[in-house]
RNA sequence: GCCCCCGUGGCUCAAUUGGACAGAGCGCCUGGCUUCGAACCAGGAGAUUCUAGGUUCGAGUCCUAGCGGGGGCACCA
């Protein structure tokens, strides 16, 4: 409905001969001044030498002849603000055309982009914690939110399989693996210390072969089991929270491809590399960053950043239009110098990196910290069986990605039963019951007797689903489609207590009988946007609770 | 020390990207089930949007300075 009006308002202001520059806008203002509102005429009025209310009249009485079917009225308001009230008619007709569109409601027409988005991505060393679930919901939901607004999306996850942490994680089982034998081996400060390890190291007794081996050799395959192990799990656990992946990407197979080296050489000709203390830097200071980075080390070794280069130049390779990465918080200062790459490389238009907020764990008003190798955390899998994926998933996507958020362990146990997710729920299973109880509804209801204020404003509300997903696509704020769906919730909630859909006595007037059925078809519409906002969000909408 | 992010009722968060009276949930107070699900609805109390300046028709949002919290400043990933 936004965009229409868009269009609606821009053919208007050209009629009337305004320029339109940085774009027409339409929002929803409070529910007495209208169902939408544009500021325009205010805007105008800096670049043409009128006053923002006869710039506005101006632009009424040609939208007014553009569409005179479209609006009940349209009002000038102080300063200079066009409100628009849109007709009965036109709302009224829109529910038929949702539950004709069904599932697909709320599919728009963008230009269709081919985009490859990376979430999550954690080290496969150890568990997920609740930093790595903010990020895998927002991807998540991001995704579908893309597929939903008509891009061709890629969901990735890449694994940091290769480099000198991977090693660590070997010793840190191997020494656990000693213990178990008796021996007193030095546990490292660097060492990965969660109980996880003692797990995996206590499995590894099972089978005898491990101790024939030396113990270089040893610690390269408990490196290679620990790892598998930690990625199954993850693997699973993502799963479990209707997390999905197209591609799971292995580091390595940068390094198998030599693609590492010709990230590199690429660099080389472009005349932003030099070689100082046997270490070849990139000079990313010239390019915004606050220092030169390494890329390959004195020893020979490429760091992590040259590969991680060359991950996000084969990504360009498979033609995307946008590729977006979404990435931890300790991650921030690592975003510049990927984007001085981006820039030598020619890929700065088509790179969006989205930095997430700190989770912090809070309890008893302290901070624990969490930490991989301290081994002190709460993990994801701990979060879903206290309380389930849903009220999880729906937790971190209620909030911006850049607020942090203090995480109290005993307010969400003791919370999770009054989560907004379930008010949510709640209406989508009064809403299967109403309809299972109504039965088959028949075909032909006379949605123009849809007149009640709740039923005008929840059909208002359905008409913003649109929008939503409109919005979300362009400036990924996942955050609007939880509060979208309260919203929602709250206009069906409303809409139930003042509106008997099915008529309180069986022997009712025709007149009774032919309301109750555009009410059925309403609730049924109803139905469909709240399915379609909860699929968005990867939260279940159950028939029964 | 330098750079980045954040600061909104008692608590947890929003605010359509510069719009109209700053909105929800939780907690607190009051009322509503012999009719479709009360996990609901209606009403109430509670805010100097960290502080001080500035920009303009208009600022929670932009600029400057300060205060408070977090993160980053590796030849780790």
């Amino acid at each position: 409905m936004q965009q229409e009006l868009v269009k609606i308002i821009t053919q208007a202001a050209k009629q009337a001969g305004f320029s339109v520059r940085g774009g027409v806008n339409v929002d929803y203002p409070q529910e007495t001044y209208g169902d939408y509102a544009t500021n325009f005429a205010l805007q105008a009025a800096k670049t043409v030498k009128l006053s923002p209310k006869t710039i506005a009249n101006n632009l009424r009485s040609h939208i007014l002849n553009l569409r005179p079917d479209l609006f009940d009225k349209v009002e000038v308001a102080e300063p200079g603000f066009l409100n628009f009230f849109i007709a009965k008619k036109y709302l009224q007709d829109q529910v038929k055309e949702i539950v004709k569109q069904k599932e697909k409601y709320g599919e728009i027409k963008t230009n269709k982009q081919k985009i490859n988005i990376e979430y999550c991505s954690a080290n496969p060393t150890g568990p997920l914690h609740l930093g790595h679930g903010r990020g895998a919901f927002w991807g998540d939901t991001l995704a579908n939110v893309f597929d939903k607004a008509g891009h061709k999306t890629t969901r990735e996850y890449f694994i940091n399989d290769y480099g000198k942490q991977i090693l660590l994680f070997g010793e840190s089982i191997n020494a656990r693996w000693q213990e178990l034998l008796g021996q007193k081996p030095e546990i490292k400060e660097e060492f990965y210390k969660g109980e996880y390890v003692k797990d995996i190291a206590r499995e590894l007794m099972k089978k005898e072969e491990h101790a024939k081996l030396s113990e270089a050799e040893r610690i390269k395959v408990f490196a290679d089991i620990g790892l598998k192990k930690m990625l199954a799990e993850t693997k699973a656990l993502l799963e479990k929270a209707g997390v999905k992946y197209d591609v799971w990407f292995s580091e390595r197979t940068l390094y198998k491809k030599d693609l590492v080296k010709k990230a590199i050489e690429l660099l080389k000709k472009k005349g932003f590399t030099y070689e100082k203390e046997g270490a070849l830097w990139f000079s990313s200071s010239k390019l915004g960053d606050d220092k030169d980075r390494v890329l390959k080390k004195a020893n020979g070794e490429e760091t992590y950043f040259a590969s991680d280069i060359a991950y996000h130049l084969n990504k360009i390779s498979r033609k995307y239009d946008l590729l977006i990465d979404g990435w931890g918080a300790d991650h921030w200062g690592y975003k510049m110098r990927l984007m001085a790459a981006a820039k030598v490389l020619g890929f700065e238009e088509k790179l969006k990196i989205v930095v997430g907020q700190f989770v912090r764990l809070v309890e008893n008003g302290q901070e624990v910290k969490m930490s991989k190798r301290g081994g002190v955390f709460f993990t994801l899998e701990e979060l879903f069986n206290e309380v389930g994926p849903d009220v999880a998933r729906f937790f971190f996507l209620m909030k911006s990605v850049d607020t942090h958020i203090d995480f109290n362990l005993d307010l969400a146990k003791e919370q999770s039963q009054k989560n907004p997710v379930y008010y949510i729920q709640y209406a989508h299973a009064r809403i299967s019951s109403i309809l299972l109880k109504a039965g088959k509804s028949k075909s032909g209801a006379r949605l123009n007797l849809l007149r009640h204020p709740s039923e005008l404003k929840l059909i208002k509300e359905l008409l913003k689903f649109p929008d939503v997903i409109e919005d979300t696509s362009k400036d990924y704020q996942v955050q609007r489609l939880p509060q979208y769906a309260v919203e929602l919730a709250t206009s069906f909630h409303k809409f139930y207590q003042d509106c008997q859909v099915i008529p309180a006595s069986p022997a009712g007037r025709s007149k009774d009988k032919n309301l109750s059925q555009a009410r059925l078809v309403l609730t049924l519409a109803a139905k469909i946007v709240l399915k379609n906002t909860l699929e968005l969000m990867g939260v279940s909408a159950p028939e029964k609770m």
